[in-house]
DNA sequence: GTACAGATTGAG
DNA sequence: TCAATCTGTACT
């Protein structure tokens, strides 16, 4: 089976474009001496700072948030809710905080945000890591072609607060083969 | 120092 | 429909 690692040029384009490339790629983590891995099927973009549902939005940087001001790439993971981790995943250019929000895998047990994390064992610990250097998580090509056809563009879930233009930008990006596996959509 | 909301989930 | 659970942020 064909197996590439995204490279640096893969994260480094616009966010968008990145959110949306995603869909059908394998993350791969390796806990000692086993992997785990799944096929991403659901991502959101989140593109500070003119995105108020951003937690980057007019620029704003934290403790909580510089993670997301790296060059894409980089895992920017944070705790939601005061019990859930969300992986995302930063793209574009260094300074510009723009990001994907890795939201499902093709797997029950990874069908959600909290869950994802959950099934991958991931933590404050990978803060900052880099997907394209790192020995222990990374994403793969594994040559599935995703065709435009089978992409479905929503809405991004959990942010009316940020008003309704932004909640309604259709920045959310599953594949239609797995829309069942969400019982909301 | 205190108050409060949140890019969710699973149970009822 | 709603509680669990805790960090970052904006106050005093």
């Amino acid at each position: 089976m064909k197996s590439e690692r995204l490279k640096r040029s893969f994260y480094t384009r616009s966010t968008l474009k990145v959110a949306k490339e995603l869909l059908g790629k394998y993350i791969i983590r390796k806990v000692g001496n086993k992997k785990i891995s799944g096929k991403i099927v659901e991502t959101e973009a989140y593109i500070g700072p003119k995105d108020k549902a951003s937690h980057a939005f007019l620029g704003k940087i934290t403790p909580r948030n510089k993670a997301e001001y790296l060059i894409g790439g980089h895992i920017y993971i944070y705790l939601v809710y005061g019990m859930h981790w969300q992986l995302n995943i930063t793209t574009y250019k260094a300074e510009k905080p723009e990001c994907v929000l890795i939201r499902a895998l093709d797997l029950k047990e990874a069908s959600g945000p909290g869950k994802l994390c959950k099934y991958l064992k991931l933590d404050k610990s990978f803060y900052g890591e880099d997907l394209a250097k790192s020995k222990i998580i990374w994403l793969e090509d594994r040559g599935e072609k995703v065709r435009p056809s089978q992409i479905i563009a929503t809405k991004r879930i959990g942010i009316d607060y940020a008003g309704p233009y932004w909640a309604s930008k259709k920045w959310r990006f599953l594949l239609k083969a797995f829309k069942k596996i969400w019982p909301n959509t």
